[in-house]
RNA sequence: GCCCCUGUAGCUUAAUGGAUAAAGCAGCGCUCUUCUAAGGCGUUGAUCUGGGUUCGACUCCUAGCGGGGGCACCA
């Protein structure tokens, strides 16, 4: 059992001894290490219960507590903490593990499946940097949840239908453009897009477009569609290697769309007709109205969404869905699921959305109708070119690929570091850094810990952990990897491992700066271990967050 | 107007109701004949405002003020 286990029990039972009911024991990492591995505030909470002073009290717990396995040493400290302090024996024993096993993976999710639909950009239109947010907080959220125990399916959900596809038809024939040159669709979305608002006759062209796409009437925009549909794919495809995603599922809206008509049309009890539209009240749930199908018989969004739980479920029968979108779709979503609960209860109480902030300009919200649009790739391909002056000075084998894998490093790192409910401003500049708080920090500082242990193989200096050597601060942030991954899992929030993995690098570090490592004494063959054991720690860290760990820079 | 998110150092962000609010960038000063200086060390600097809850509030409640998003045929 691990040591936090073990002083939870024995809390317990300290309480019990004093006749104080505590139905949970708060258990948490001291901010410094001179508090301690762990603490509790418990004494705090119950002193004026038991009309007595803090401190008093947690000495009282304190000399009722058994001998913690694993803990050396238990102190009051501050206004009546109690502070455990591991062994060192306790903290070899994380070093060990970060060796040997996948260290790191916890068992909270075990037996459970998740589907986790992210990324969602739209065929005929670009791949914006808005779309590199939601890749790269769902990527990191699958892999969380996959490492915590769960069979996870990854799923993306494209929109090939609907009026921004017709528009971007629209603009392809108007400016005779190539259907299959994915840099094209971009640029007849948005003359699409600005004749839908400014030009009437446009409009109704844009409109019968639309209507086409739907029933496949016209063989002449069928080509167009079909071509520009692959070119698009095939394009996104290639982002997604390079992020580092694979998808197990693709869904289309050209498919969620005729299972939405379906579901909608077999409850006329709860999809109601409205102004020629039918509607879904979502008054009824404290919520707003939305429109389901448009008064030209077309389905919306929502509707499509409704089809799309359906066909998720069908494919593979999951226990919870989870969709990874911008903030400005929970609206949207309350309603949706609102709906849903109405529809199918069952199926609907599995659907969870998590939300993200948006990935803003400082001039303001981009908008590709405005062409102030970022594309990822544009993106990928500055910060590509930024890493290959660093890369070209570098130990790695391929310093092309080196530099795409610093530029992956230094865009999720970005989003990944912030709480998710925050926009980010994305500021190139500072996109563009690759020192301090940076993915390409961690990856150097994982790169370095790689090659000091290679070159202790090469030198036949062999790991062995010395139970007795004394716990530092790296070893015992070490031995808290296990915990951030499941707190971040817990909250379904990588940032909280970003931020630790920071900490840990950053210990890392100073340890390198300050240690020879191989320093030729007997002392060595516990360094390398210690050295192996922050690879490990780094890399599993790394991976987690869905960033490439070169072993060479 | 209503709903959701959000306000921390000059800038970009952390902080599980808990101990001295933590980093990076920018600035200034050190540090490579030692395993990678994309590193390390030092230094200046902050909780929007008013009430409240609590032993304890950046965190919770409340009233303001500022920013972002959403609210019927877009996704």
């Amino acid at each position: 059992m691990t040591a936090a286990h073990n002083i939870k029990e024995a809390l317990k039972a300290a309480l019990a001894a004093l006749s104080i009911s505590a139905s949970e024991v708060p258990l948490e990492h001291p901010a410094v290490l001179e508090n301690g591995d762990y603490s509790t505030s418990i004494a705090l909470k119950y002193a004026k219960e038991l009309k007595t002073t803090p401190r008093a009290l947690a000495e009282r717990m304190v000399a009722a507590l058994d001998a913690v396995d694993g803990v050396a040493k238990v102190e009051v400290a501050g206004a009546g903490f109690v502070n455990f302090f591991l062994t060192n024996a306790a903290v070899a024993e994380a070093i060990e593990s970060a060796r040997t096993k996948e260290w790191g993976r916890g068992s909270i999710n075990t037996g459970k499946k998740v589907m986790v639909e992210y990324t969602d950009p739209n065929p005929f239109k670009e791949f914006h940097i808005g779309h590199l947010m939601s890749n790269a907080i769902g990527e990191a959220t699958a892999r969380l949840i996959e490492y915590s125990g769960a069979e996870v399916k990854r799923a993306n959900y494209q929109g090939d239908v609907g009026p921004h596809v017709a528009k971007a038809i629209w603009g392809l024939r108007k400016l005779t453009l190539d259907p299959t040159d994915a840099a094209a669709l971009g640029t007849a979305y948005a003359a699409g897009a600005s004749a839908f608002e400014d030009d009437g006759s446009a409009r109704a062209e844009i409109d019968a477009i639309n209507a086409k796409i739907y029933d496949r009437s016209d063989p002449e925009i069928n080509a167009v569609y079909d071509a520009g549909r692959a070119a698009s794919l095939a394009h996104f495809e290639d982002i997604y290697a390079s992020l580092g995603t694979k998808f197990d599922f693709y869904f289309f809206e050209s498919e969620t769309a005729p299972e939405g008509l379906q579901l909608v049309a077999a409850h006329p009890e709860i999809f109601v007709k409205s102004e020629g539209a039918v509607v879904y009240q979502g008054e009824k749930a404290g919520l707003h109205t939305r429109v389901f199908i448009t008064s030209k018989g077309l389905p919306t969004y929502e509707t499509k969404e409704l089809g799309l739980a359906r066909m998720k479920a069908q494919k593979w029968p999951f226990d919870q869905s989870i969709t990874v979108t911008a903030h400005e779709q929970s609206g949207y979503f309350e309603v949706v699921i609102a709906a849903m609960r109405e529809v199918f209860p069952d199926l609907a109480a599995k659907i969870k959305h998590i939300s993200h902030g948006m990935m803003r300009l400082s001039s303001g919200k981009m908008a590709s109708r405005r062409g102030n649009v970022i594309t990822g790739e544009s993106l990928l391909a500055d910060l590509t070119e930024a890493a290959k002056e660093r890369a070209a000075e570098s130990r790695a084998d391929d310093t092309e690929a080196l530099a795409r894998q610093i530029a992956v490093a230094a865009i999720k790192y970005q989003i990944l570091k912030q709480a998710s409910g925050r926009d980010i401003i994305f500021e190139r500049d500072r996109a563009l850094s690759l020192e301090g708080d940076s993915g390409p920090y961690i990856q150097y500082t994982h790169a370095r810990a790689h090659q000091v242990v290679e070159k202790a193989r090469e030198q036949k200096v062999s790991a062995k952990i010395d139970a007795a050597a004394e716990a530092t601060e790296l070893s015992r942030l070490l031995h808290r990897f296990p915990e951030a991954v499941e707190y971040a899992v817990r909250e379904l929030e990588p940032h909280l491992l970003t931020n630790y993995l920071l900490e840990f690098a950053s210990a890392f570090n100073r340890w390198y700066a300050k240690e020879q490592i191989l320093d030729g004494t007997p002392a060595a063959a516990h360094k390398v271990a210690l050295a192996d054991a922050a690879r490990s720690t780094l890399k599993n860290g790394l991976w987690l967050l869905g960033i490439p760990a070169p072993e060479k820079m």
